[in-house]
DNA sequence: ACCCAGAATGAATGAATATTCATTCGTGAT
DNA sequence: ATCACGAATGAATATTCATTCATTCTGGGT
């Protein structure tokens, strides 16, 4: 019986009915975060409304402020989701068990950084529209600052593992590292400005280019 | 008897007089635009209003609906200085008839890039905080990737240049000119959001690095 | 000296929006 | 079946902000 309500009650959802659902604090939260990240993909962050997000959400204004205690906190709640997720992805796939061999690890970083998950254009935007922020808000670039180190550090440990494998000389790991973070954030970017110049084949061409110039053993 | 006047309109001001003054029209633009970059740059894009930048620039604030119709407007008009600001001085460089040699062009190219006139956070937060609303703006998407498209055929223009010149071999000029803006890019977006970890030179050691593998010939 | 075109002002207006809270109603416990 | 807790609602409030426009003032032309 509970899924036949259950059923109902979407069905009822999707045809505008105001059913009212009681669910965990959770769920909501997330569902409040996903509304967001799609209104700012589709609206831009300056023109967010918190009656927009709980539209979009399929929920009433009230409840934004009872899960959350402002937009404020709502937006930044939102760039902390985003972040964390995109990081932890890299930094799964870095410190790799389920992948031994190194060239092959970073193939699935490059993937994954700009493959079909991340380089949607809606992940694309919220990223960028923080970013566009974080110059006058300190809450932002520390919580980016934060994940970002982490996956700094991993990507280096990585590298350094490579460079001792195949025994590369002249080669700075801290360095090389710092500049392929950039290059993949600079295409991010490309892909969300100017998709036109710039397809995701070409984005990948380009960060694997800028790899097998460094590790020529490893990607071939 | 023009400057002393002058002078004593500008102390004036300073001490906070209300005395009037009629300028021509271009001059009073340039100083909204400029009110509206230093703005953006501390507060961030979503947070400007029209009476912030009319303080700012020292101005009332029916003066920016006189000179621009609207805000939409005074935001895609300042957009437009700072791209064209951006990419004309590239442009001018890679151009470059008043350095003949192309090593030396390139390192041009680097000083203009991350030395101090652009990497300055206010000019980096204003470039940041349109690409930001880009993904929801195809005015911004458009003015961005008109200026973008004609800098990367320069680039690309002078990587295919250094390449006959050096006669490198493997090496695909546009490909890599679009790995270098991308990179360029990227690292502006690190000199911002994470200046902690990420110092101007150490910014430029990277760039300076990735040309030096494409052409080691002409950076040494 | 005096005009007056039009630059500049800023109080007033009205629209948009974050936040509140009195009320409603679903749900699990009894 | 009933109750009571608290999740959910959305109309109302207070604030913020873009835009307008009646008025004031400047400076070049006569």
């Amino acid at each position: 019986m509970t899924d036949a309500s259950g059923a109902v009650t979407e069905a009822l959802q999707e045809a505008g009915s105001k059913r009212r659902q009681i669910r965990p604090k959770a769920e909501r939260r997330q569902q409040l975060i996903d509304a967001t990240i799609r209104c700012i993909a589709q609206h831009g962050l300056s023109a967010v409304t918190m009656q927009m997000v709980t539209r979009e959400a399929g929920l009433s204004v009230g409840i934004a402020n009872l899960h959350f205690e402002s937009k404020d906190n709502l937006l930044k709640e939102t760039l902390r989701f985003v972040a964390e997720e995109y990081h932890g992805g890299q930094i799964e796939i870095m410190e790799g068990g389920d992948i031994p061999d190194l060239g092959e690890r970073l193939d699935a970083l490059l993937d994954f950084q700009l493959g079909r998950g991340v380089t949607q254009r809606q992940k694309m935007s919220v990223w960028f529209a923080y970013y566009g922020e974080a110059g006058a808000r300190p809450v932002y670039q520390k919580i980016v600052s934060t994940v970002d180190r982490l996956a700094a550090q991993k990507l280096e440990a990585l590298f350094i593992q490579i460079i001792c494998e195949g025994n590369y000389r002249g080669v700075d790991a801290r360095e090389l590292a710092t500049g392929y973070s950039a290059l993949i954030d600079g295409l991010h970017l490309g892909l969300l400005v100017t998709p036109r110049e710039l397809s995701k084949r070409r984005a990948r061409a380009v960060a694997r280019d800028f790899l097998r110039r460094a590790f020529p053993q490893h990607i071939r």
